[in-house]
RNA sequence: GGGCCAGUAGCCUAGCCUGGAUAGGGCGACAGCCUUCUAAGCUGUAGGUCGUGGGUUCAAAUCCCACCUGGCCCGCCA
């Protein structure tokens, strides 16, 4: 808004119809609020840049929003009315508060698939990174305006069951089951497929299974669903841990048979070919190689069953896109899929998010290896410490108070640690650092949130709306409010770019500068008048902070 | 061999799309700050060939080209 009235002006005084580029903001705040680099104009005036930003500076009057323009080398810099540019900001987030930073609701209507894991196998923090992307992009699409359908697709057939049940059959038919029973699948799994690489012999009894599991055989289907469940029952848990609720869940059991047919439906049009036994399309003149999409045993692939799933998510739900987020490392087999697709004359708009993925100090997270990190695992690791130091701060709480605490800084520091890092990079797990609850973590932001709401809670009475504004004058309340300025156009940017960091980032920004202010500055023992506006800005800052960790999947806590 | 992604202080990371004033943070290290609204916090110090070399530009971490390094992908895994 105010942007924009400089912008007018600076056209007016340099006998422009617009001026065309974003201003800048200058390196200090000393310096102005919005700065003008006169370098642009400088080819069409003829004349250098300094020269410029002198005579417009002679030219442009204060007005309501302008309080002071000065030129400063080639730079024009301006200083905008703080009273009312305070006041502007600040009640409408008071007024707005959890609404703030919405957009309007649309008629679009988007599917977002993630998480996607495999039943019969370990859960791990690698498999968080998609979790936790999907649901803050869900979030930050819904507060767009967009009507998101959260989707997941478990992958409860294929090969990798094939192992696990083979192997259980094999040699462990008579186990006594424990009790963290999905463990147990993801062990036995491992086990399976060191046992096929040192014996290839087994790859015929491991296909076999795979072969009666896809014809319905009675006996291995009533072991593949009981084992089946045992995944989904942990799943489920974590899921509930993280407040991450699926409109629908697609099993690849569904689509399988589908996927099949829709196999030989290419073969017949001559889209697909038999290939050594097995059906694949040739993409070679897109320089996309080959896509098999069917297996010379006869079972399918993670691709046959892909095909199906397409276009039921879009007749079951009449969405618009379909969002995929799913590792980078199957980028190529994606283009593959879209690809396929578009030649079966499939027109709905489809994308892959790709997101690195999360690898240990050690490499790359391999069960096969020994280089795991079970999500339970690091989880308790991090409640405990978490639970030791709230207790250290917390001497008059009871139990069930620390827990609670502890679990929420723990889920937080978690989320966080992954959301801050920009999803195209790869995320080296360190538990030390997960175990570090201070710098830029989760419970930093929460500890600004909950210090305002302590403030609040200090001063006891009701704070109305009403404040001089002109008061707010030190540099760090400034700076707090350009920042409360920015979040709308955070949420957008992070919807633009599908990236959550960017919310993250802002949120640690806008948690120091008001760490910094906190220190700097007393609230309550300020005059009456001084006080009000100091209460007013620091609220808006807390809705500002529980509006964008929300968006992140984190609660704000009141304390902690 | 082809393709994708990344390279910014000891370590991690922002900025790159949309070029602009002194490259922001965090961890770790060192020195400080709790009779003052929660020290999961704050202040200060040290630490940088923005991978390398060209090009474009008044101006390059940012755009273009080439190369180097690392990771990943390229038909019976998912």
């Amino acid at each position: 808004m105010f942007e924009q009235e400089v912008k007018k002006i600076i056209a007016k005084a340099a006998g422009l119809k617009e001026i065309e580029i974003a201003l800048e903001t200058p390196p200090h705040l000393d310096m102005g609020d919005y700065a003008f680099p006169c370098f642009v104009l400088a080819k069409t005036m003829k004349k250098n840049p300094v020269a410029i930003a002198e005579e417009l500076q002679k030219k442009i009057k204060p007005d309501a929003y302008i309080e002071k323009v000065k030129n400063n080398g080639p730079y024009l810099n301006f200083f905008i009315n703080k009273k009312a540019f305070n006041e502007s900001i600040i009640k409408k987030i008071l007024s707005e508060k959890e609404n703030c930073g919405k957009g309007k609701a649309s008629k679009e209507k988007v599917m977002i698939e993630y998480s996607q894991p495999n039943t019969h196998k370990e859960f791990h923090v690698g498999h968080l990174r998609t979790l936790f992307l999907g649901e803050s992009l869900s979030r930050i699409y819904e507060f767009s305006g967009v009507k998101v359908i959260r989707a997941n697709y478990i992958g409860d057939v294929g090969t990798h069951i094939a192992i696990c049940l083979w192997c259980y059959l094999k040699f462990h038919a008579k186990d006594k089951i424990p009790e963290n029973k999905g463990k147990y699948l993801g062990k036995l799994y491992v086990e399976g497929v060191k046992k096929v690489e040192d014996n290839p012999a087994y790859k015929k009894e491991v296909s076999e299974i795979h072969q009666k599991l896809e014809n319905d055989d009675k006996q291995l289907i009533a072991l593949w669903k009981k084992t089946k469940e045992w995944s989904m029952s942990e799943f489920l848990a974590i899921y509930k841990e993280f407040d991450v609720h699926f409109d629908k869940i697609y099993f690849e059991s569904e689509v399988e048979k589908e996927g099949k047919s829709i196999a030989e439906i290419l073969l017949k049009k001559g889209i697909a070919k038999i290939d050594q036994g097995a059906i694949l399309v040739d993409l070679q003149k897109y320089d996309l190689g080959v896509f098999l999409i069917k297996k010379s045993d006869g079972t399918s692939l993670y691709a046959t069953k892909d095909l199906a799933l397409a276009s039921r998510k879009f007749k079951e739900f009449a969405i618009d896109e379909s969002i995929y987020v799913v590792d980078s490392r199957q980028k190529m087999y994606f283009q593959q899929l879209f690809k396929v697709l578009a030649l079966m004359g499939f027109t709905k708009k489809l994308l892959h998010l790709p997101y690195e993925f999360v690898a240990l100090k050690e490499g790359p997270i391999s069960s096969r290896k020994g280089i795991m990190a079970l999500y339970e695992e690091v989880r308790d690791a991090m409640i405990k410490k978490s639970y030791e130091e709230t207790k250290k701060r917390h001497a008059d709480w009871n139990e069930k108070k620390i827990m609670q605490n502890a679990k929420q800084i723990t889920l937080s520091a978690l989320r966080f640690s992954i959301l801050k890092i920009d999803h195209n990079k790869v995320i080296t797990f360190d538990i030390d650092e997960a175990l570090d609850f201070e710098g830029e973590t989760g419970p930093y932001i929460q500890y600004a949130h909950a210090r305002i709401c302590s403030i609040l809670k200090n001063y006891g009475k009701k704070t109305d709306a009403k404040a001089d504004f002109s008061l707010l004058h030190e540099p760090e309340e400034k700076e707090l409010l350009l920042l409360l300025q920015q979040f709308p156009f955070m949420v957008a940017d992070a919807k633009e770019h599908y990236k959550p960091a960017l919310m993250a980032r802002y949120l640690l920004d806008l948690s120091q500068k008001f760490n910094e202010y906190y220190h700097k500055h007393q609230i309550l023992k300020e005059k009456e008048s001084v006080k009000k506006a100091r209460l007013l800005l620091v609220s808006a800052v807390k809705i500002v902070l529980a509006n964008g960790l929300l968006l992140l999947g984190i609660d704000a806590l009141d304390e902690m």
